[in-house]
RNA sequence: GUGGACGUGGCGAAACCGGUAGACGCAGCAGACUUAAAAUCUGCUUCCCCCUGUGGGAGUGCGGGUUCGAGUCCCGCCGUCCGCACCA
């Protein structure tokens, strides 16, 4: 009987044997083909979860998969190391950021190393360390001097207490998560990127990216938000005022009750100033829209300024103009004019504030049904519209944009949703932003000389607020340009711009400049990209902008950084819990205090009953994780990697359970058995010439085929079975050649899944060198061609039969064949059937 | 509200261009080996019916449709999940 698989050991040994060849360096002047394969990189929180083991796992099997069929992979890892949990520590617990942060990488590298990913280390990078943030620093100062970065005022989330800016998620209820205290809007004077410049790229980009998901491109096509429409100007009467407004439907445009603007706009701004009314209102729709997404129950509300505006197309047509909640002044141009007739939100207010209802676009033969309480949306022809009447929708919009063209009162014009990307954040723990602000000359880009402008780490967070504005001597510089006193940015850039380029550096990392444009684009763009959906718009947005603004300043021949994307799901798993009753909490139990069998669990501490919960994404405050650390010791990597790759597909949410795990863990042990099993000696007669077992080859080339292409089209968890019915074809073959080759093929399939236990039953087998470097195995062609074909006979579309044929027998053959047999001969009971139709090699489908 | 995805056994899932639904795994049941257990191996496992066999019927969320034939295509519902959310 052969030993158990050793794999603690065997970790270990193959580990530092592919460290030692450095079989995971890629080669920037290797001859092979090149690919690059990346997942996206941690933030280093102190832990790696099942999450990260997943998403590792998925690429890693990928990249050696590449490896294997010749290609020189560039498979790196990092850390996205800046951001603000660090600075939560700092504040909690009193550690500095960089040493928790460090500390917290090397946890998790040893961690990542322990589970055998084929990484190449020696390209490793962490944000958070002036040799990486000191280039991007350069390159926030060529998109400076690119005009792509601008400073603007901008409204922030201001806590009070804490004397900090919050981002949107860190404020619950209008209040400071950490302070508890009412947030307040600030405007500050920040540093944007100009990705609106590249709206209509970003947009006309994502057609080209065929292997991306549907779900992601569609998710940044209405991020980016293009609307074609009509921007045009209102004259305020008896005023020299005028103000623009956009519209996608210019055609509606005598259905025209009112005119609005939203209430932080100039005009109503400057309006307030002498109407205390107007300034209340005002400041009532400012308290009211702090919470951002419980805007639905909110009424439309509108404050009457008394003022009339003129219509375009018509100057005896006044329309009264309120000032109104639900004009958002970031959007278009911050007013609009109000059809109630064709827009919900217009109705609702023309209702509460009883404007008039004209219906100007009717389906055909309805004209005259009136509008009650729902907006007529689609198409149909103009009516009470003047010189459009009988127009349809599309004609009347291209002849009022042109008509106030030619008049030039307005033009046709395009507005994106997407809005300019505020970078500055007023944190400690990020890039510091290269300026200093010098009250003659202005903002100053810190000298190339003098970049990287290094974080200090002397700082203090004992006073609330940033620890960089705090600093003693830190800011106080002299000015570049003119020499007198000045003081720098204390802002830092927000933790997106770090990942937004990481990728190049990843595949360029030269000590002088971000990277060498030459030796980026050797490997760029990222052959597939891999990691969770919550990345969907944000940082794959921030990504491609990057690459885009670099290829525009010409520093990257590249314009779209991921050739390929893939979005896995999550590790889910059960809850277990107990009812507090009235008042008291719900308890959650982690599932090493519960005892689980088929029925229901138990807890360990008192013997008694726990509820099940749902099926639910892995998280501590339902308790619901398992630590990778854990199973790793008691499973070993192989059975780890092996169990995230199978059952789920991989863009699915994967539920973690022991059973699963043990599952993955028996199948390891059956492998070893096939590799490890005493061999027949070689020699006397013994153990050679044994014969052919041409069914065996068959499947193993088969195998070969599906697998190859499934690994192709990552779906692992197909790969998975087709290696269970491998295996279990190989167990029941009698002793033959074709079977003792095909355990070292099925140990170089199943290699990029489970690569430790595959080098040690290479090795036990006595194959040469290392599997790693053993090559991917080929299907034989004439392998995977069948001579014999089961035919499935149907007698109106439903089963009967079924039986052996030759492959590619001739249809009047087939059709004898079908019609001899018992059950169909039965079952048409001496009729003739009407139609046959055969599918060659397939069916037979009988019409009775 | 709006855009999208999905819905297949006890569970995770397969099923190519419309062509034998449930591969493979988990759980379960029965058996072999064992003093016993673990491990391992073998078999069964969608549901219902009966004349219990080389038998019959139903079946991919529900209701229709197209087709010789639909899990797959079309129309209408229901449900679950995700994104966006007053976008003019």
């Amino acid at each position: 009987m052969a030993d158990k698989f050793d794999f603690k050991a065997a970790e270990a040994r193959w580990q530092s044997a592919w460290a030692a060849a450095g079989s995971f360096a890629a080669d920037d002047h290797s001859p092979r083909p090149r690919t690059y394969v990346l997942e996206m990189f941690p933030y280093p929180s102190g832990r790696i979860h099942m999450g990260h083991v997943r998403n590792y796992t998925m690429g890693d099997c990928l990249a050696r998969t590449r490896r294997a069929q010749g290609f020189e992979v560039l498979h790196p890892m990092g850390w996205d190391s800046f951001g603000m949990p660090a600075e939560n520590a700092a504040i909690e617990r009193g550690v500095h950021p960089g040493n928790w942060t460090r500390d917290n990488i090397a946890a998790m590298r040893a961690q990542l190393k322990r589970l055998g990913f084929a990484f190449d280390w020696g390209r490793e990078l962490s944000t958070c360390e002036p040799e990486y943030y000191g280039h991007e620093q350069a390159l926030f100062l060529d998109l400076l001097a690119a005009g792509l970065v601008y400073r603007k005022d901008s409204a922030v989330n201001w806590d009070p207490v804490d004397m900090t800016v919050l981002a949107n998620e860190q404020v619950i209820d209008g209040r400071g998560w950490r302070s508890g205290a009412i947030v307040e809007r600030r405007r500050l004077n920040q540093w944007f990127m100009r990705i609106t410049d590249f709206a209509d790229d970003l947009l006309a980009g994502l057609q080209t990216l065929d292997d991306w998901p549907d779900k992601v491109r569609l998710m940044q096509e209405n991020w980016i938000g293009r609307s074609q429409g009509l921007r045009f100007s209102f004259a305020v009467a008896d005023s020299d005022s005028s103000f623009d407004v956009f519209t996608t439907r210019p055609d509606t445009l005598f259905g025209a009750s009112f005119a609005a603007l939203a209430p932080e706009h100039p005009i109503a701004r400057a309006l307030a100033e002498s109407s205390p009314g107007l300034a209340a209102f005002i400041a009532e729709c400012r308290a009211g829209g702090t919470a951002t997404a419980d805007i639905e129950g909110q009424d439309k509300k509108g404050y009457d300024t008394g003022l009339c505006v003129i219509h375009p197309l018509d100057d005896s047509i006044r329309l009264p103009l309120f000032v109104a909640n639900f004009v958002l002044m970031d959007y278009g141009t911050g007013a609009i004019f109000g059809c109630p007739a064709h827009d919900q939100r217009d109705l609702d207010f023309a209702r509460k504030y009883q404007l008039p209802v004209t219906r100007v676009v009717a389906p055909e033969g309805e004209a005259e049904t009136a509008i009650t309480d729902t907006a007529y949306t689609g198409p149909g022809r103009l009516v009470h519209s003047g010189f459009l009447d009988g127009l349809d929708v599309d004609a009347a919009k291209a002849t009022v944009i042109a008509r106030a063209e030619s008049a030039g009162w307005g033009e046709g014009t395009i507005v994106w949703r997407l809005r300019d990307w505020g970078v500055s954040r007023q944190r400690y723990w990020g890039t510091p932003i290269p300026i200093i602000h010098c009250n003659a000359c202005g903002a100053v880009p810190v000298p190339r000389d003098e970049l990287p402008v290094i974080l200090p780490e002397d700082v203090s967070f004992d006073i609330p607020g940033s620890p960089l504005a705090h600093h003693p001597t830190w800011k106080h510089v002299a000015c570049p340009a003119c020499g007198k006193p000045a003081l720098r940015d204390t802002d830092t850039l927000d933790t997106f711009v770090n990942s937004s380029w990481y990728f190049i550096r990843f595949a360029s990392a030269p000590v002088d400049q971000p990277f060498d444009r030459a030796v980026a684009e050797q490997w760029l763009p990222v052959g597939q990209y891999i990691g969770g959906v919550e990345h969907a718009i944000l940082h794959l947005l921030y990504a491609r902008f990057w690459t885009l603004a670099l290829n525009r300043i010409g520093r990257l021949g590249v314009t779209e950084p991921f050739a390929g994307l893939f979005t896995q799901g999550m590790v889910t798993h059960e809850t277990y819990s107990r009812d507090g009753g009235e008042g008291v909490a719900t308890r959650y139990f982690s599932p090493d205090e519960i005892d689980r069998d088929g029925s229901g669990a138990t807890l360990k501490a008192d013997g008694l009953g726990v509820a099940v919960g749902r099926i639910i994404k892995m998280s501590k405050s339902k308790r619901n994780t398992v630590d990778p650390d854990t199973i790793l010791v008691k499973y070993g990597a192989d059975a780890v990697r092996w169990f995230v790759l199978s059952d789920s597909p991989p863009e699915r949410d994967l539920a973690w359970s022991d059973a699963g795990i043990e599952g993955a863990a028996r199948f390891v042990q059956r492998v070893w058995r096939l590799a490890s099993e005493p061999r027949p000696i070689i020699g006397i007669g013994i153990g050679i010439g044994r014969g052919e077992d041409l069914k065996l080859a068959r499947i193993v080339h088969r195998c070969i085929a599906a697998i190859t292409a499934d690994l192709d089209r990552l779906q692992f968890n197909k790969a998975v079975a087709r290696l269970y019915e491998l295996v279990s074809a190989i167990e029941r073959a009698e002793p033959s050649t074709i079977r003792d080759d095909a355990i070292p093929t099925l140990l170089r399939l199943i290699a990029p899944m489970t690569p430790h236990l595959a080098e040690e039953a290479w090795a036990t087998l006595g194959q040469p060198g290392m599997i790693i470097d053993a090559g991917w195995p080929l299907a034989d062609p004439l392998l995977l061609l069948d001579d014999m074909v089961t035919i499935a006979i149907q007698i109106n579309g439903k089963l009967k039969d079924s039986f052996e044929a030759a492959k590619g027998a001739d249809r009047a053959a087939i059709e004898a064949a079908v019609l001899m047999r018992d059950k169909v001969v039965r079952a048409l009971a001496g009729k003739a059937p009407q139609k046959i139709i055969v599918v060659p090699d397939r069916l037979v489908n009988l019409v009775a």
